[in-house]
DNA sequence: TCTGGCACTCTGACTGATAGACTGCCAACC
DNA sequence: GGTTGGCAGTCTATCAGTCAGAGTGCCAGA
């Protein structure tokens, strides 16, 4: 693949972007005459005939058939997207509005829902959100409270106030100073410390010694794999799905029926998502460029949202090659500082 | 709407039957020679073609135009599934099948995940579970925990064990005494209270008395409002949405629009789940009878599920109006049965 | 009451024929 | 040499027409 960017000329570039913008809002193939009409260069069809001819050469457009007008390819839009496109940043009335709507109350689940919806519900395409995720939690305490005979109610503080809580069942009835005595055991030796090495601390220390703490300890260390756990196996959140059947050329069920199984089955999107965490910035996978079949008429644009320059999660956006990315780009970005700053308040 | 039941005779409610079951397999109109073959009874095309007559007079099939076979309408589904439709219980086998993949040790949430996968997987369906609502929840205990300078962890333990948390940031530091007292006083005051009555007396009691403690019991009453609230609004599981997707009288892009809309919306659907609560035992909703016109091609078989007697919730499946009624209704009688008593463990 | 037969109807698939929308190429023009 | 108008050629979409297949309704006879 040569990157042919210098042997392309300032007019045939002008005439990429005419052409994938008109494309992009009816869908049909582009003729000469329309983009005659429609470039803004005082060329005759004739003429836009010749320059298509040589876009196709270099692989950005393509004709479905010799009376067809032409279509932007995969390449087309890479370059597009990399080097014609200006993206003009969100005026600031629209950055207001979606800053109201998160509402800073919210618990980052919450967020992260508001903001799929929102990225859904502006760009009319499909929003997908990953659940923000927390590196190395620390432990912060745990607490024991009696609730019957045998039953007890663990409940442990990780990280920036995260709450886990765990109902157990033990041998013997405990009384509340007891269980004050196990978690003032536990708080003092490990408060502050990583969860992870608070686990295998504790592990270690079970095996050694048999005390009558090893039910507390063990149901300190059960949680503590559950926040681990919790961790590990990332999620997303997504919205507005059904904008996609909108696009004719995603109508065919049997395409919409594998890209709508990959989204609930999660395991390919995640993975996809993954890579864009890596990334710096805006992130973009046009048609067959992801990688995965139920994908390839979409395209997904993302961009990671960062708390304290950590980044914590990917958002974006999923819609039909034919998106308008100059509109997308601008919002999925703002989307994700925005999506930073209230979660940044959550400290 | 005449119940014309006494009408029609016993031959035609077999061919009745025949239609149908064809029908299901295969959704394309029956015409009466299929059905002379498929229907058992030794009678030629024309002697059927008599009875189809009949059985259309009477609004049970219909025929989409002059030449086509028949097509069972509403009424006659109806009529299949009250009178004609036997249903043989479930094999020992695939109910234990189904049993085996209820882990007694999974949270509610989770068990109610389960049930809707499985509905899903076994009927090839889409399965649908409402998570269980508890009434009239009581309050149990609530436990202040100090954080940090001043945010203090508040716990609500309420009915069987549900616990809540909520982090409060209060204007001053309270010491751990303090907390203490005021838990104390919650608790004993209020400990094995209706919540709902908790939640009144308290806020009864905070416009007499301004208190040191209105912060505390501020956070109770939002805590208990949030058990409540999270009772009356209810929700529901869904899994296998896209098995729709494979019925062609479904695959007009804009009716899969309109359906996953409102499994999304969720508001319509579980108006519909409402109504199932009322009914006894295993109710259906044929096409129309719905109401809603997103599922005007769509039936409905549930079935409530409890725990001691007291429905927690309603199970079911979405089809379309053709699908194997004998066979999913065994299944969705027979999970409900299941669902109720894996969640009976957890008392 | 059941059945075979016949006329009739409607659909779906196939076939041309035609209009419309392009392109490609060529010769002329600036 | 770049640009243009013109023209031939090509592909699609659409519409009418035909035809086989499937099914019904009705009637007369068993």
């Amino acid at each position: 693949m040569n990157d042919s960017g210098a042997e392309i000329s300032e007019r045939a570039q002008q005439m990429l972007r005419a052409l994938i913008e008109r494309f992009v809002v009816d869908g049909q193939p582009v003729g000469s005459r329309t983009l005659a009409r429609d470039a803004g260069l005082k060329l005759s069809p004739a003429t836009i005939r010749n320059v298509m001819s040589d876009l196709e050469e270099l692989g950005f457009v393509a004709s479905p058939h010799t009376s067809a007008g032409r279509v932007p390819t995969v390449q087309g839009y890479r370059f597009f997207v990399d080097t014609l496109l200006s993206v003009k940043p969100l005026d600031q009335r629209a950055i207001e509005k979606i800053r109201a709507e998160f509402d800073v109350e919210q618990a980052p689940k919450d967020l992260v829902e508001s903001a799929s919806g929102m990225l859904s519900a502006i760009t009319q395409l499909a929003g997908i959100v990953t659940l923000p995720r927390r590196d190395h939690p620390l432990f912060k305490r745990v607490e024991f409270l009696p609730l019957s005979e045998n039953r007890v109610l663990a409940v442990l503080v990780s990280g920036k106030d995260e709450v886990q809580n765990r109902i157990l069942k033990t041998e013997r009835t405990c009384s509340a100073a007891e269980l004050q005595q196990a978690s003032n055991y536990l708080n003092k030796l490990f408060s502050g410390k990583d969860l992870d090495e608070v686990r295998t601390t504790l592990l270690r220390e079970m095996q050694q010694t048999r005390s009558d703490m090893n039910e507390m300890m063990m149901t300190a260390i059960r949680m503590a794999d559950k926040v681990l756990e919790k961790n590990a196996d990332e999620d997303f959140v997504m919205a507005g799905q059904t904008n996609l059947m909108g696009f004719h050329e995603l109508c065919d069920v049997e395409k919409l029926r594998m890209l709508f199984d990959a989204f609930n089955e999660k395991r390919d999107i995640l993975h996809l998502l993954d890579q864009c965490v890596h990334g710096e910035g805006i992130q973009i996978f046009i048609g067959e460029e992801s990688g995965y079949k139920m994908l390839d008429e979409c395209s997904m644009v993302t961009a990671p949202y960062t708390v304290d320059g950590r980044v914590l999660g990917v958002l974006g956006v999923i819609g039909p090659t034919r998106m308008a990315y100059e509109r997308v780009i601008p919002i999925v970005d703002a989307t994700a500082r925005l999506l930073g700053a209230a979660l940044n308040t959550k400290e």
